[in-house]
DNA sequence: TGGACCACGCATCAGT
DNA sequence: ACTGATGCGA
DNA sequence: GTCCA
């Protein structure tokens, strides 16, 4: 009976208390600029007033945790705003301040599991556990009443607990707000996770772990297509394709020539010239915003990059190794340490995580040392609060926030993250709810609500993390594109990702699809008939999200599959895409690294943009930038040399 | 002070 | 049933 | 997170 159906409640719910949040605070800065009369609508507001007179605080320095509740959002809203009007603090959270918790269940184990804890002894000393209708009584009586009649628990097994195990507490890291008033940091509760035995008693009944959903449904039979071609392609004006089409005739580019006819195309040579050593296949992330910070830095210390394009996107240049060159290269790695901490952290978000990539490569590449935070400060890029709460506290040497992170909470989030379909929110949100391995989640999997795909991704947890050897890449390739020919001769197919990288093992194996339309040909309809056939076949196992359009030009389908009955599990992937992108989404979609991560930072530096969006130039719109269509194949040369990017 | 900064297609879900 | 927001992979 | 209107 999970009072708690999934992660989202808990997700919606404090989402809206969050608002609630901001609401008080503006209502008490309202109190205190004289503005009595506030807008509020609930009953509850208005009953709160009336019995409670003005200035009358009731719970003047209680701060309440309120567990969080399924399908109650505005009955907790209700709440919060009663004990506001009384006085008190509400949080959804338990933290080392609070006074008082709202629970009106049975089970203290259960009320344990909902608050994030393993057991309510981690609770501050003095707690108290009551049941909502206290607070009902005591707004009545306009007084803080004896809690006795309305505790949560009876003097048993919990209070008991509660006061022998108070030295407990000293390991628990239950967020202590006198220390920690950082906002949106999660609780990390540490504790070693010891079953309880109501926790047994609770869950023990649970039924097997939810078979993984394996493929049923069938894609919708095809239905005619009303739009002829990929001339009625919705991306662009049809004048865009005028010029594509030349090239397209002519088919010379690279990435041009017809596989069927070509195994090798032209970008295998271009590729292949990517990996002459300079090119590390896995240093993704940092290399682009490396990128972005380089060219910032230079623009404020010309002379040290001489060679800016050139240098950008050579990964060779020393990450781990001794950086002579630079004198901050402590500060660089302390940022860098930053980044990769932070980066499966709930709470911090996207662009400030970024940003401490960012100032990595500004700390490696400022010729000058940094002695101060306010020196760094005056860089672009670096601004007060990097400057102040992080350099100066990185420069004074003294462990920081850095070194008092959890690393085996880390280590907990960043397995979960690991599983298919579970990201750095659900990673988070599987810890708080009191997760801290696979095997955790395997054992109670209904406990934390994971979707069909995610419990493929934990069903197929090894399998799914182990790389795919190049061999058995081709094996699937084989099987897939024989499919594919036997739907239709004259399709074009193409294994994409790091295999086509020319990379030993890869991650997963996609596939891109299109169709010459010269002839009138058009591969819509494919993708459906492609699965079934595959399925039929058993090589594809699962389905982990089917196109929207079965029969568009462009599709993308994800799944599970495998070469033969006793192989490993592999992600697959196949999209289709429309004739004339196929020259762009061969490099787009190759994905390496090196090329099109690069290029999306390249370009948007350089007000331009990879989106599929408009041809050229829609000023109309009054965007900022020029958008450039990467994904006519025509503008593909052209479009690479104007952004000053050469392969080799 | 508040918005821009940011790929995009698909799955899921809150809100209505 | 529909829409908009969010998370996710890549 | 920084930067800029």
């Amino acid at each position: 009976m999970g009072r708690l159906k999934g992660k989202k409640d808990l997700q919606t719910l404090t989402k809206h208390f969050e608002a609630f949040e901001k609401g008080v605070a503006k209502d008490n800065a309202a109190e205190r600029s004289g503005v009595t009369d506030r807008k509020g609508k609930g009953k509850a507001r208005s009953a709160g007033q009336v019995g409670l007179g003005l200035g009358s605080k009731v719970f003047d320095g209680l701060r309440f945790c309120i567990s969080p509740e399924i399908g109650a959002v505005s009955k907790h809203k209700s709440w919060w705003d009663i004990i506001a009007k009384m006085g008190g603090t509400v949080v959804i959270r338990p933290d080392t301040a609070i006074t008082h918790v709202i629970y009106d269940g049975r089970s203290a184990a259960l009320l344990a599991r909902e608050l994030g804890l393993d057991t309510l002894s981690e609770l501050p000393e003095g707690t108290v556990c009551v049941k909502w209708d206290w607070v009902v009584k005591c707004k009545m009586a306009n007084k803080v009443l004896e809690t006795g009649p309305w505790l949560s628990f009876q003097k048993t097994a919990f209070n008991r607990a509660f006061s022998s195990n108070a030295a407990i507490r000293e390991g628990s890291r239950m967020r202590d707000i006198t220390t920690d008033l950082l906002k949106g940091r999660s609780i990390s509760i540490t504790k070693r996770r010891e079953p309880s035995a109501s926790d047994s008693e609770t869950e023990s009944s649970k039924k097997q772990r939810a078979a993984p959903s394996v493929l049923e449904r069938q894609p919708q039979p095809p239905k005619p297509v009303p739009q002829r071609s990929s001339e009625a392609a919705p991306t662009a004006p049809a004048d865009a394709y005028r010029d594509n089409a030349t090239t397209h005739g002519a088919g010379r580019g690279p990435g041009w020539e017809n596989p069927l006819a070509n195994k090798g195309d032209g970008l295998d040579e271009l590729i292949s010239g990517l990996q002459d050593g300079t090119i590390r296949e896995d240093e993704d992330e940092s290399v682009k915003e490396n990128g972005i910070a380089n060219e910032v830095a230079d623009d404020e210390y010309e002379g040290t990059n001489p060679c800016l394009v050139a240098d950008k996107f050579k990964c060779g240049q020393n990450h781990d190794g001794a950086d002579d060159k630079s004198p901050n290269e402590y500060l660089a790695r302390k940022f860098e340490e930053m980044y990769d901490l932070y980066q499966g952290v709930a709470g911090k978000d996207f662009f400030s995580v970024r940003n401490y990539r960012m100032a990595a490569g500004i700390m490696r590449r400022t010729p000058w040392p940094i002695t101060k935070g306010a020196d760094a400060s005056k860089i672009k890029g670096i601004g007060a609060n990097l400057a102040e709460r992080w350099i100066d506290e990185f420069l004074s040497g003294r462990p920081g926030r850095l070194f008092y992170e959890d690393t085996s909470q880390a280590r907990a989030i960043a397995a979960f993250k690991d599983i298919y379909g579970v990201g750095k929110s659900q990673a988070n949100e599987l810890y708080k709810r009191g997760a801290r391995s696979i095997d955790d989640l395997r054992a109670d999997p209904e406990r934390y609500g994971l979707t069909s795909g995610q419990q493929v991704g934990l069903e197929l947890y090894d399998d799914l993390r182990a790389r795919i050897p190049r061999e058995e890449c081709k094996a699937i390739y084989d099987l897939v594109r024989s499919e594919a020919m036997a739907i239709d001769p004259k399709l074009w197919i193409e294994i994409m990702g790091s295999y086509r990288r020319g990379q030993e093992a890869s991650g997963d194996v996609d596939f891109l699809i299109t169709e010459d339309t010269e002839d009138g040909g058009s591969h819509a309809g494919v993708m459906g008939k492609l699965v079934n056939r595959l399925r039929d076949r058993g090589v594809i196992t699962h389905e982990l999200s089917q196109p929207h359009d079965w029969r568009a030009l462009e599709a993308k389908w994800m799944g599970v599959g495998r070469a033969t009955p006793e192989g490993k599990y592999r992600r697959i992937d196949i999209l289709c895409i429309p004739f004339d992108q196929w020259g762009a989404a061969l490099i787009y979609f190759t994905g390496n690294d090196v090329a099109s991560a690069p290029s999306q930072t390249i370009t948007a530096g350089r007000g331009l943009s990879m989106g599929k969006g408009s041809g050229s130039g829609c000023s109309g719109s009054g965007r900022p930038k020029d958008r450039l269509d990467v994904r006519s194949a025509s503008l593909e040369s052209g479009f690479w040399a104007s952004i000053g990017y050469r392969f080799v």
